[in-house]
DNA sequence: ATAAACTTTCAATATATATTGAAAGTTTAG
DNA sequence: CTAAACTTTCAATATATATTGAAAGTTTAT
């Protein structure tokens, strides 16, 4: 395999994976495109490698910018906007889940925490609502509680939680 | 908040987050329904509590045994066939995440493996675009894998290998 | 001040995805 | 064996989502 087809399929997959993530298609796009480019990009540079238009290009710029791992640099001499992608994998990583959480586990937990508790009438129906629904939140919550500590760079929480775990 | 709308808003919750995570409405409504249900339903049963069509729910229930979080129950006396699902959230997030791992991220950490091995021959576009694919796989690797101890039901895992970090 | 260079917005349109429902298929009881 | 009870399939259709492109908006240079 030689570049060229290298980077399309590199590409192509990013797109796809997007997509089964909630992020669409050209945004994902439009993420690899400028992850694998040794320079920022111009809007015109990148509508021309993926042969979108101007207005998509322009919407999903925004919401790579909003997810915070993409951002516009200035290119001296040059009056149009560059742009440029987050180039770290870890601070990539970081910043993505830090979103998700943010955007998506979040509410989930304040929805499940609300629904759960409901008063218990007696019924089947509602002591089994009640059990299952409580046991979504506190699995929820864990998750998005661990992911947080390990997502604000600290480092040393897992050590920390495993010393104390260990005594 | 009573019974019927916590239900109402925590199926329709439910329903919402699935299509953020690849999962049709219609699939992760039926799960929510039989995740809460202290009882096995029938199609009937779930076609009428969410009103849908006899189609879309059979196919939704076998994309979800598919998954292994729903499975039929045999229920004596009754000729049709009920279903149930996995109750134990442990075990939930357990198959949630060994699917997940095998549909999406190990076909990717494939194609980035593929990817980032072209030759390289010396412009600058192709080290970035080496260098850049090489690092997300890495990355997707190592997630991976560690997920996948995790799920495995290797509990000792994670206190293994911190033992061994710390000493 | 104004015109060129550039970016954003959003109604119209295209594309992708989910849903229906009726016909075909399967299983079971008698 | 066969008819009733039930489930699955899939072409047609509906719905949701993404994309376009041209008009409106903004910024910059002179």
């Amino acid at each position: 395999m030689v570049f060229k087809e290298a980077k399309e399929k590199f590409i192509s997959t990013w797109g796809m994976l997007g997509s089964l993530w909630g992020i669409n298609k050209a945004m994902a796009q439009i993420h690899a495109t400028l992850f694998i480019s040794p320079e920022p990009m111009s809007m015109e540079d990148i509508m021309e490698e993926l042969g979108i238009s101007r207005g998509n290009t322009s919407m999903n710029l925004r919401a790579l910018m909003d997810w915070g791992i993409v951002r516009k640099v200035n290119v001296t001499g040059e009056r149009k906007e560059f742009f440029t992608s987050e180039k770290d994998v870890t601070e990539l990583s970081r910043q993505v889940a830090k979103e998700r959480s943010r955007r998506e586990i979040q509410p989930t937990v304040k929805i499940l925490k609300e629904v759960s508790n409901i008063k218990d009438d007696g019924t089947k129906e509602t002591q089994e609502f009640i059990k299952q629904t409580k046991a979504l939140y506190d699995l929820a919550d864990t998750a998005d509680t661990m992911m947080n500590k390990l997502v604000n760079q600290e480092q040393n929480w897992m050590t920390k939680t495993l010393v104390k775990f260990l005594k």
